[in-house]
DNA sequence: AAATAATTGACAGCATGCTGTCTAATTGTT
DNA sequence: AACAATTAGACAGCATGCTGTCAATTATTT
């Protein structure tokens, strides 16, 4: 007879081990998708967020860190990968000197436009049988979460 | 003036770009605690993550892959770490010869039970004010997102 | 049974997250 | 104004995902 499980997991811990794991799934087929759909634009998923993250206004490397949750030092390489294919540029920052502003080049404006048609119509084709509301609910439970780790 | 964006979101285009930086966000926070957890015992994420792949039953690496929704090559990196650190063995395969099961050695079937009952301690931490369902709703969301992609 | 296709392991190399350390610059405190 | 604490950049190296290729094995088709 086979011994029994002293511990078990409650009904919440038992759809938290599964929400974590559809969270693994969920982020690598985002990646990949994200990676396949702005290939063509000489763009990754990497890219494009910190492109997405200086859209609005300038900031420095570091501040666009914190936004997105990254390190310093990630973003950092990101952004000197931009830099490198001509999509930012680091202007001077008045408020710091060593802290220089990334800013989105003509190109890198232009590419950007391209990289939200694209999310568009993504958003589109995905959109079937789902409401924003529904999605707003989910974002609403993992930042939930996220705030209790 | 300032010129007018052709194309705007929708509102489900909307919350569906935020679900995705979210995404991102919430599987990184997953990943750092998790790997903080389980430190102690010599794991990190992506390690228990593949033991408990095989908990139930020895699988090949390339089962487990498929399982997880990762390459093989990855799962065959960490399962090579596993076999270092004596967490898991490879075994004959009566089915297959190039493809060995990985089997839980004692020591793997042990550092799990400690992995699940952190698991279990951190998600009673983790559940007040959600409720299962709650999570259900969210795992169901993400999974028909994912098929779409 | 033989030929072809699919799967697997092994190896190499890239992408993008992380940590750690050192130095320079900035900010906050006294 | 001087000192201490924090922040930023630069560089090094690790972790863990990916892709690509080649040979060996297994499965499928004819």
């Amino acid at each position: 007879m086979k011994k029994q499980k002293q511990i078990s997991r409650t009904p919440f811990a038992e759809a938290f081990t599964q929400l974590i794991l559809e969270t693994f799934r969920f982020n690598g087929r985002l990646l990949a998708t994200g990676d396949r759909l702005t290939k063509e634009l000489g763009l990754s998923s990497s890219l494009w967020q910190v492109i997405g993250a200086i859209n609005e206004a300038p900031l420095p490397v570091a501040q666009i860190a914190r936004n997105m949750g990254l390190t310093r030092q990630s973003v950092r390489r990101t952004a000197n990968v931009l830099k490198d294919k001509g999509f930012v540029e680091f202007q001077e920052n008045p408020n710091h000197q060593r802290a220089k502003l990334v800013v989105l080049t003509k190109q890198g404006h232009n590419v950007f436009d391209k990289v939200i048609k694209i999310q568009i119509d993504w958003s589109n084709s995905v959109a079937k049988g789902l409401s924003a509301t529904k999605l707003k609910a989910v974002i609403q439970t993992m930042r939930s979460l996220s705030e209790r780790l």
